[in-house]
DNA sequence: TTGACATAATTAGCCAGCTAACTATAATGT
DNA sequence: ACATTATAGTTAGCTGGCTAATTATGTCAA
């Protein structure tokens, strides 16, 4: 997401805002921060993830298919809540059924679709990963004590609103 | 980074923490809507680019250019700072050689090494998309106080410092 | 009832990153 | 001094996302 590695120190920015009167030196920072830190949050899940073979985009997909109650949707459901095209999501579906870790199931009620189907070995496999995902994540966070995470809401909210005026 | 549009609710959380009493909820559900928010950022921040023929990778070797008092440094320093291999390096120089913001100067003392130069043309670019990156940025992050944004950096920073121990 | 439109999934091909291999040049140790 | 090793840049080919087009099926209004 954000690849710049060398962040603007605030005497760039300062320079920058002498030929460019708009820029708001804190706001460039806590910005860029932000996304720095998160970017390094998804590539360390990633690693962590890959020591189980998965990627984020499987193991999203087998965790939505764990919390539905009957362990099955469809790719189009599944697509919207991962937030990938149903394009995409079709990959997905292919990596993890040549892993047995889900299956296609063709029902007759309407056939133009699929039902995707959590298999025992794709929750077995959420039983490996899932300790360990949520136990590394207790020690990363585990600096941060509630008021701070309440702050880190409130705040997240505030910027989360102010991104149409970004995009606008 | 972060695809998933359907972030799990505190019921949910809470139903996993049965099936993993590793889970720390709280720290969940803060991972992962600091990378909903940063991804959204990310994705608002392309589209902002996008506007004036640009991508981030793009954008920030003008800006690291800029950067330089000379306007120019070598691939693979830019490649260091940009965060990216030499060899998307090599490609992101190519694009914006052909539309003549930047320009490959061969140098005789190491014959080797290439130097970058931002030219009058990537200057007059930078003057156009920095003030509306500016501004935009102005108007997204304005809901937040100093007290708010000192904050947000001193949590930052905690975070920052629990990553090895995700990664680990 | 049938023609127009909508929906589900897939396929084909694009893009911007990546790694690994390669070429050319420079630096170094015996 | 010259063989080895290191460095700078590029090329080739992989990946996981994307959009657009395609196929099959379902829905609805005249």
């Amino acid at each position: 997401m954000l690849q710049l590695r060398d962040l603007p120190t605030t005497e760039v920015l300062g320079k920058f805002a002498e030929r460019y009167p708009d820029a708001d030196i804190t706001a460039v920072s806590g910005f860029l921060h932000l996304l720095r830190v998160a970017t390094d949050l998804s590539v360390a899940l990633d690693a962590c993830l890959s020591k189980h073979g998965l990627l984020q985009g499987r193991w999203w997909l087998l965790i939505l298919l764990m919390r539905e109650d009957s362990k099955t949707s469809t790719p189009s459901a599944l697509a919207d809540k991962a937030g990938v095209t149903r394009a995409t999501m079709t990959g997905l579906i292919d990596g993890l059924e040549q892993n047995n870790l889900v299956e296609r199931v063709y029902v007759k009620d309407d056939r133009r679709s699929v039902q995707i189907k959590l298999t025992a070995a794709g929750q077995a496999k959420l039983d490996v990963v899932m300790p360990d995902y949520y136990r590394r994540l207790r020690l990363c966070m585990q600096a941060l004590d509630e008021e701070k995470r309440l702050q880190l809401q409130q705040i997240l909210e505030l910027i989360n609103s102010g991104i149409p005026a970004l995009v606008k």
